[in-house]
This record gives C-alpha cells, sequence and structure tokens, in this order.
RNA sequence: CGCGGGGUGGAGCAGCCCGGUAGCUCGUCAGGCUCAUAACCUGAAGGUCCUAGGUUCAAAUCCUAGCCCCGCAA
C-alpha cells in the first residue's frame, strides 16, 4: 500500500501540536496542511501566521488559508491535492460536505474533550469551568454536524486541582497528538470499529467571549476558582477596584478557596502578607497572584505594598 | 501609523502638569521591647531616577530620538 496523502487542517496551538506528532510519525505524505488566514494580532495588530502556519513553514510544507472553505476555489484547491485522508484539529472553520466527501477515508477530528461532552469551541474551558474531576481527548470521523461524528478512540485524563486552562491545555494537546498517531494505522486498515455517539449525555462549549471573565462575586467561591483557572490565560477572570483615578481593571492569576464568608460579596476582608481575601456568595477567595491594567502580574504583596487597597473595600460586584 | 498605561535603592509605588534637599509601603541589616509573632519601637545600609542627545544657572521633572515591559484589542 502507497503512502495514504494527509492533508492537516488546523489553526491553533492544539493544532500544532498535533500537527508535530503527525509529521514525526511518519505515517505518510502531507502535500499541504490548510489553516485561517493571518488575523491581526499582537500589540500592532499586524497579521499574524497561525501556530500551525508557523510550525509549517519550519518544516517547509506548504500552506494553504482559504479566507471561506465554502468557496469552490477553495474545495477544488484541496481537492487538487488528493488527500487520502483529512485530519481537522481546531482549524476554525466548518468543513462543508464538498470537502469532507473528498479523501477516500474522509476526515478524522482531534477533539479535546470526551464527546459527546463539550461539542464546540471551548471544550477544555468549559471542563474546568463545570467542575469536571476528568476529561480526555476523542478522535473521531467528521460529519456536517459540530462534533457530532461517530468516535475512533478517546483517551481520559484528570483534571487536577492545580490544572489551568493553560496546562491542561498542554496535556491534552500531547495526548491528542499521541491518540491520533495511534488511531490513524488502525483506522485506515479497518481495524478500528467507528461508535455513534450516544445520545445521552450531549453538552457544548460555545466560544468564550471576553466578557465571560467578569467575576461575579455573589457567585460561589468555588465557581469563582473554577472560572479563573479556566481563563488562563485568555480571557482571564478580572474584577474592577474603583480609585482616585477611576475605574481599574484588576486581573486575577492564582486564587485559593478560603472556607467561611465574613462580610457582603465583593467586600475585601483582609489586605496582608498572606493575600488578599474577598467575600463571594458562598465562602471566599483568597487572591495570591493578581495584575492590574497596564501592570505586570504580581504576588499579592507585592502588589499591595504599592497599591492602596484596604480590608473594607468592595470591589465591582460584577 | 489601532487605543492606552509604565520603566525612580532588592520588591511594589509616589514625585513629573507648576524644573531647585530622593519620598512612601515592604524587604534586608543592626539594636530594643515582648512568654510570643508575617507584631511593635529605634537606627542603618542600599539609587547611573531605562538610554542618547537637547533646553536651562539648575532636569527624575521640559523637548527630541531610541530601547524595553504591560493592559485593551485579537
Amino acid at each position: 500500500m502507497p503512502e495514504p496523502r494527509i492533508v492537516f487542517m488546523g489553526t491553533s496551538e492544539l493544532a500544532r501540536t498535533s500537527l508535530g506528532a503527525l509529521v514525526q510519525s511518519g505515517l505518510g505524505t502531507i502535500p499541504a496542511i490548510v489553516t485561517q488566514p493571518d488575523r491581526p494580532g499582537g500589540r500592532a495588530l499586524k497579521p499574524t501566521p497561525s501556530p500551525v502556519k508557523q510550525l509549517a513553514r519550519e518544516l517547509h510544507l506548504p500552506v494553504l488559508q482559504p479566507e471561506r472553505l465554502r468557496h469552490a476555489d477553495a474545495v477544488a484547491q484541496i481537492a487538487a491535492l488528493e488527500p487520502d485522508l483529512i485530519i481537522v484539529a481546531a482549524y476554525g472553520q466548518i468543513l462543508p460536505q464538498a470537502v469532507l466527501d473528498l479523501p477516500r477515508h474522509g476526515c478524522l477530528n482531534v477533539h479535546a474533550s470526551l464527546l459527546p461532552k463539550y461539542r464546540g469551541a471551548a471544550p477544555i474551558q468549559y471542563a474546568i469551568l463545570n467542575d469536571e474531576s476528568q476529561t480526555g481527548v476523542t478522535i473521531m470521523q467528521m460529519e456536517a454536524g459540530m462534533d457530532t461524528g461517530p468516535i475512533l478512540t478517546q483517551r481520559e485524563t484528570e483534571i487536577l486541582p492545580g490544572d489551568d486552562g493553560m496546562t491542561l491545555h498542554d496535556r491534552l494537546a500531547r495526548i491528542g497528538g499521541q491518540l491520533l498517531v495511534e488511531t490513524i494505522p488502525g483506522y485506515l486498515a479497518g481495524d478500528i470499529q467507528p461508535r455513534a455517539q450516544p445520545m445521552e449525555g450531549v453538552s457544548h462549549a460555545p466560544k468564550i467571549r471576553k466578557e465571560d471573565g467578569q467575576i461575579d462575586w455573589r457567585k460561589p467561591a468555588r465557581s469563582i476558582w473554577n472560572q479563573v483557572r479556566a481563563f488562563i490565560p485568555w480571557p482571564g477572570a478580572y474584577t474592577r477596584q474603583s480609585t482616585s483615578e477611576g475605574p481599574r481593571l484588576l486581573k486575577l492569576w492564582k486564587v485559593a478557596v478560603e472556607p467561611g464568608c465574613g462580610g457582603d460579596p465583593s467586600v475585601v476582608l483582609e489586605a496582608g502578607a498572606a493575600g488578599l481575601v474577598i467575600a463571594c456568595g458562598s465562602d471566599s477567595l483568597r487572591v495570591l497572584e493578581l495584575q492590574r491594567e497596564g501592570g505586570r502580574r504580581l504576588e499579592a504583596a507585592a502588589f499591595l505594598a504599592g497599591h492602596p487597597l484596604r480590608a473594607g473595600e468592595r470591589l465591582a460586584i460584577s
């Protein structure tokens, strides 16, 4: 059997890891990769190539960046690559049926959840946000619906108290890459039976918006703790402090749940060397690291040395 | 030319508009007090005020250029 021609489609950091694993595995030839067009990014808002494109350039792989995959010429471009298999990981566009139908072996997707849980764009964040004790990666066959296709393989991992969006992302990316290269040979040989996703247990993880980072102090401390962890590194969980110069954004980077609550939600209960304790809807939150807008990320004690914030003060409640 | 904040002893900040003695909180060191302390009191050390020019009798402060950090935005 000749080497299969595998086209890789992906955009994010997670996809980059999968591409790396795929290339290293030598499971096939990669005639090209497809990724989102360069988007404005960075402080200068200059068009920035996606992580996948950056890796592809290092590997001297041809790069396709169609603006809209639905357009006939985009489909034609991909068809011209004559793919036997397409691998998709966090690409960022819905694949039209015309593309799904191209490869003889169909399209496989690397998804960072245990499907059918957390279909959609932000499965990693939602797993933490919803206080899950474990999550994982699914390799599945793609169909027209969003993350609805038959499952080939899955692998779990625990969500540890020390995990945040970044650490969990990195771990799932590694697992995903591994599982992908382990799955492909069996799949191509027909040894793996695709299993339809169960109807039960379906949930969705829609794209995260900036506003989702806004802290509502009326919520239980544990929820806010999860929010802080889930949204690292973006958008972060933030609140506001009113100062003589107006409201200032405070992004919380590291917090811990403190049992008991000695005040109304959003009230600062304690401000000292051991951090900042803030009352929540139930229990309270000890802030260990935070960052003021324009400033760098600081330990609470260092922050307090230069920024007036006293016990009894009230933060923006939501 | 996307918008904005910032670079001041080891840490975090004030001072800058309105040029003229280097300030605050914390840390460090020494001493004191206390049964005791991330407690309190006293004292000390420690700074090219990002860099290079310019204006001025005099620049952390005003002007010009550059380097670096960060928030928004994605």
